[in-house]
This record gives C-alpha cells, sequence and structure tokens, in this order.
DNA sequence: ATGGTTGGGGTCCAA
C-alpha cells in the first residue's frame, strides 16, 4: 500500500497537479492538509474521477482543512476536532487493517513565544493534546501511521541552517521538545528518518519567497510520517517528491510517499 | 533588520 500526504494549499487551485501526482506515483491513499475549502464545497466530482471513491473530509471556510482519500475501501473513518477549536485538522480511516491519521499542527505565527503570540501558544497545546491522546493508545499493538504537516523540523538536518533557524518557529527547541514527546509518548518511530540517514538533508517545504527556491535550497522538512513498532517492517521505501515543487502553480509543500508491505 | 509570495474572500488574514 503506497500512501502520501500533501500540504496543497488550497485544494481547488491545484486540481491539475493532484492528477499529476496520481498519474506519476499512484497512491493508493492520499493524505491532504490545507485543502482551503469547506466541506460543502468539496470537490467530490475530482476524487471520483481519480478514483478515490473513499473519502473523510474536515474542511471549514478559508483556513487550514483535511482530508483523507482512498482507492481502498474503509473499515472505519472518523474525524477530531483540538483545543476546543473547528479548525480541520484531523481526520483518520482504517485501510487494510491500519489506522491512518492525517494531521495539520497549526503552524505557530512568527512570535516563538507562547506568552506573547497566542498562535504559538496554540501551537504548543495542540501538539500537548495530541501527546496525551496517542500515549493511552501505546501499545495496543494497532499498526498505525500519522501522516501530514507537522510544521516542525526537529532534526538539525531537517532545515537549511539549525544555526540561523534555532529561534524561527518550526525549528526552536521548545517546539522540537513538545514533537518528540508526542512522537515518544505514542511510540512513534519515524518513518522517513528509519529510511534515510539523519546526516542527510531532507526538506518538504520552500519557501514562495525565494526567487530561485532551488539555488537558495533554504528548505525545511515540516511534513512527515510517523508509524507504530506493528508497522516498522512493513516499511518498504519513501520518497520526497521535490521535483512536485516545480510543477505549474505548486505549492509550497511537496507530497512524501511510504510504501507499506502488507 | 527587512521584505520577499501565495490563496481565499472580499480590500486583510493565514501561511
Amino acid at each position: 500500500m503506497r500512501i502520501a500526504t500533501w500540504n496543497i494549499n488550497s485544494l481547488r487551485a491545484r486540481t491539475g497537479i493532484l492528477a499529476q501526482l496520481v498519474r506519476e506515483r499512484a497512491p493508493d491513499v492520499i493524505c491532504l492538509q490545507e485543502t482551503k475549502v469547506e466541506d460543502d464545497l468539496f470537490p467530490h466530482g475530482l476524487f471520483d474521477e481519480l478514483g478515490y471513491a473513499h473519502r473523510v473530509i474536515n474542511g471549514i471556510r478559508n483556513y487550514h482543512g483535511v482530508a483523507l482519500v482512498s482507492r481502498l475501501p474503509f473499515s472505519d473513518c472518523g474525524r477530531r476536532d483540538w483545543c476546543d477549536k473547528v479548525d480541520g485538522r484531523h481526520v483518520h480511516a482504517t485501510v487494510e487493517g491500519v489506522d491512518i491519521h492525517s494531521v495539520y499542527v497549526p503552524a505557530g505565527g512568527d512570535i516563538p513565544d507562547p506568552l506573547e503570540n497566542e498562535k504559538f501558544a496554540h501551537k504548543l497545546a495542540f501538539m500537548s493534546a495530541k501527546t496525551a491522546w496517542w500515549a493511552a493508545q501505546r501499545d495496543d499493538g494497532v499498526p498505525r501511521i500519522l501522516l501530514g504537516d507537522l510544521n516542525v523540523a526537529p532534526l538539525e538536518t531537517d532545515v537549511w541552517s539549525h544555526k540561523q533557524l534555532m529561534n524561527v518557529v518550526s525549528h526552536t527547541p521548545i517546539e522540537i521538545e513538545h514533537l518528540l514527546a508526542w512522537q515518544q509518548a505514542g511510540g512513534w518511530i519515524d518513518a522517513v528518518r528509519h529510511l534515510v540517514p539523519d546526516d542527510r538533508k531532507i526538506y518538504s517545504w520552500w519557501s514562495y519567497r525565494a526567487k530561485d527556491w532551488r539555488a537558495a535550497d533554504r528548505g525545511r522538512r515540516l511534513d512527515h510520517a510517523w508509524v507504530t513498532s506493528a508497522l516498522t517492517p512493513a516499511l518498504g521505501g519513501c520518497e520526497i517528491m521535490k521535483d512536485a515543487r516545480d510543477w505549474t502553480r505548486p505549492s509550497d509543500h511537496v507530497p512524501v510517499l511510504i510504501d507499506l508491505k502488507l
């Protein structure tokens, strides 16, 4: 089973390159973040045409929004809200016995101080809530995979410059502490780093604001796939589709793909 | 230190 995760930065603005992902990689399951479309306006027809008949969506007007679409049927699915907000950040479905989650962590604003910046406080609270929720499910033996835009680049090799980004939201010590606490509490294994050595720089996001994103290569690895230990032996491969950053009207994030040998 | 770009919905906010 091939699973893709992609912060698509508006589903309706990217129908062409969504079809391109399907043509080029044919994922069985696609987890999307930043769909920017409320549920009543969700483009169901597009996914019917592409062959993704099974869908669970959690979208709001204007911002955020997540979806999980599949060619294979669900045996269960649902959506969850966090931190007393209805802001479209989590959907899940069980496919081929695997519990799959599409998650969008709050970006956190510009100032990395929870006292000065409410958005940063929300980001930390969101990760703490996830930590507690998954700690309760740790060691239940369920094959589980969590994918999405987690908006944190934890390793030094997940950013173009560790020194220059240490005080920049997405790579601050407090965010990394929260992310790793969440990962450890749930018994999660970073699937991409399980397959790619830690000393190799890998990014999934490049800002729109660079004149030449490829030449500057000031990227960050914000998009992740984590698995529980029951799934580690099934990890067959991964790909970060860097070339997608040059597709027509690209998202600033590229798809991350995981292959599971079930 | 600053400003750079994108999308959505409506002339500003979130990323």
